[in-house]
RNA sequence: GUCGACGUAGCUCAGUUGGUUAGAGCGUAGCACUCAUAAAGCUAAGGUCGGAGGAUCGUUCCCUCCCGUCGACACCA
């Protein structure tokens, strides 16, 4: 029997303390460009994305809003659930922590480790803002005091659990010396020698007293968990886990490859804290974290006192969904830091989209239509160009789309050099024979088309199929 | 502070296991064409490869120092 391979693909939960921002929308298009290209190579894939609920920032905003919990979190699921028609993602679920299979999970999680003996209880010394209702650590404070209320947090003691995430040095050393642990590879490095310099037990519980907006402990309802057993066991109770009535945790966690997408500053939740949970939990590693960058504008980070932010929405709104994900994909380094700014993205848009792809789309499509009987045969093809495939495989979205724009820079090229718009007059035999060779590749660069830019891919191969010249592909920006 | 990375055309970046004229895309200028979304094609201008020293027959690519930018150094979702 042929199994298919199983490919398990998520994205890191956003925080529901604000709207979806760039960061956000780069993950999502990455994760979805990778299934949509797993799903080409014929393998069963599984993408996940969510909202992480719970925590202090959450019940105070709430609070304050004089909203309840529940419905200030649904407002926002809303909101990130919206991405998925903007930026046309292809995810299996949308896992939300405040749901009740999900709660069931963490806490499952919890007895699991706790079972295992890495979890106990200790008094827990620590600097408490009244202000922020939250404890602080030195690095949080400046000249001592609480940034944000200019007052000293006074030391206050109170009963958490820990993870004894110590016990896990060695094992966490092990699995980062595998080279797909944790891309790019200098970031495993880092998370190496961090994890080498010795690791402390991990604070997992709050009290209810101070913070309730949260999971409840099994077998203790004086508290709640804190953010590691809450939000990180969703990559897994998405699946279905623990019950796993479907069979997806066995597929695609157990059996299948698993990728995790997350933003650069994630490497020690994702790689380090979440890792020794699974293993302390008795649960496979994931196979692979994939870490990207932050988008700056005009170089400076996205902030609203310097009014540089940019909103994935107004992207859409602007240049449309494909080309979101063509400049997320094409102008954004998959790994380092990159800068965004609306004159880039126009220049972008307008080179690469409407002259490049959009007008050469037309220009063949019309000359197809013009002088040829009817659609040319299917295109008989099967497999991509290693070096389209390789980029992929690699993460290296930017590669895989110059290829693509090399092909069409090259059908452009050969237009010029054969004139069958010219030569249709003199030689039709021959012309036509150009424009049906034009036309085959025009359909290939729409095939590979499918996991960075979807709905243009459908179009372009639509085109081909009915010999028809679409509507314009991208249209001009007013000026 | 410690450790690490980076600094190449106006912009974004690629590259060289050291070897005659350093590359791409975008932008700019000129030429020319007309199938196409006043688009595409051709040509050109533009770089002391961060700075200074060193090793070498020779380096943008090795070594040292300096300047600049950035990242890691745990409770930031």
């Amino acid at each position: 029997m042929n199994q298919k391979r199983s490919q398990y693909i998520t994205t890191t939960l956003p925080y529901v303390n604000a709207s979806p921002h760039m960061g956000h929308a780069l993950e999502f298009v990455q994760a979805d460009t990778l299934a949509r290209y797993r799903r080409l190579l014929g393998e069963e894939v599984f993408l996940n994305m969510g909202v992480d609920e719970h925590g202090q920032k959450v019940s105070k905003k709430a609070d304050e809003a004089g909203v309840d919990r529940q419905e200030y979190v649904d407002k926002y699921a809303t909101e990130f659930n919206k991405l998925k028609e903007a930026l046309d993602l292809s995810y299996d679920n949308f896992i939300r922590t405040s749901s009740d299979p999900h709660k069931v999970a963490a806490q499952e999680m919890w007895r699991r480790c706790e079972a295992t003996g890495d979890i106990y209880k200790k008094k827990y010394k620590g600097l408490y803002c009244v202000g922020c209702e939250a404890f602080k650590v030195d690095s949080d404070l400046i000249d001592g005091k609480c940034p944000d209320h200019q007052v000293e947090p006074e030391e206050i003691e109170e009963e958490n659990y820990f993870f004894k995430l110590s016990n896990y040095q060695d094992y966490l050393i092990e699995y980062l010396s595998k080279e797909e642990s944790v891309l790019p590879d200098w970031r495993r490095e880092e998370a190496l020698k961090f994890v080498q310099s010795g690791l402390d037990d991990l604070s997992i519980s709050r009290e209810k007293s101070r913070m309730d907006w949260g999971i409840d402990v099994p077998g203790d309802d004086g508290h709640v968990m804190y953010v590691w057993f809450d939000a990180l066991t969703n990559y897994i109770s998405t699946l279905g886990w623990p019950e796993d009535k479907t069979g997806q945790f066995e597929r695609f966690w157990v059996k299948g490859n698993t990728l995790q997408l997350a933003g650069k500053d994630q490497v020690r939740f994702q790689s380090i804290i979440w890792q020794a949970m699974l293993k302390s939990a008795g649960i496979k590693a994931t196979d692979t974290v994939f870490y990207h960058g932050f988008i700056n504008s005009g170089g400076h980070k996205m902030s609203k006192s310097l009014g540089n932010t940019i909103n994935p929405y107004d992207l859409v709104a602007r240049y449309g969904t494909d080309a979101t994900r063509y400049i997320m994909l094409r102008h954004v380094h998959p790994t380092d830091d990159s800068d965004l700014t609306w004159e880039k993205m126009d220049e972008y848009y307008t080179a690469n989209l409407v002259n490049g792809l959009g007008n050469l789309t037309a220009r063949i499509m019309k000359m197809a239509e013009t002088h040829l009987d009817g659609p040319i045969e299917r295109p008989e093809v099967s497999g991509f160009d290693s070096v389209y495939t390789d980029a992929l495989d690699r993460y290296d979205f930017q590669r895989a789309c110059d290829f693509v724009w090399e092909k069409v820079g090259e059908m452009d090229e050969k237009i010029t050099e054969t004139e069958p718009f010219k030569l249709v007059k003199t030689d039709r035999e021959s012309a036509i024979k150009i424009i049906k060779g034009l036309v085959h590749d025009l359909y290939i660069v729409g095939r590979m088309l499918n996991p960075l830019m979807p709905e243009t891919n459908k179009i372009i191969k639509q085109a081909v199929l009915d010999n028809k010249k679409p509507d314009n592909l991208f249209s001009r920006l007013e000026s």
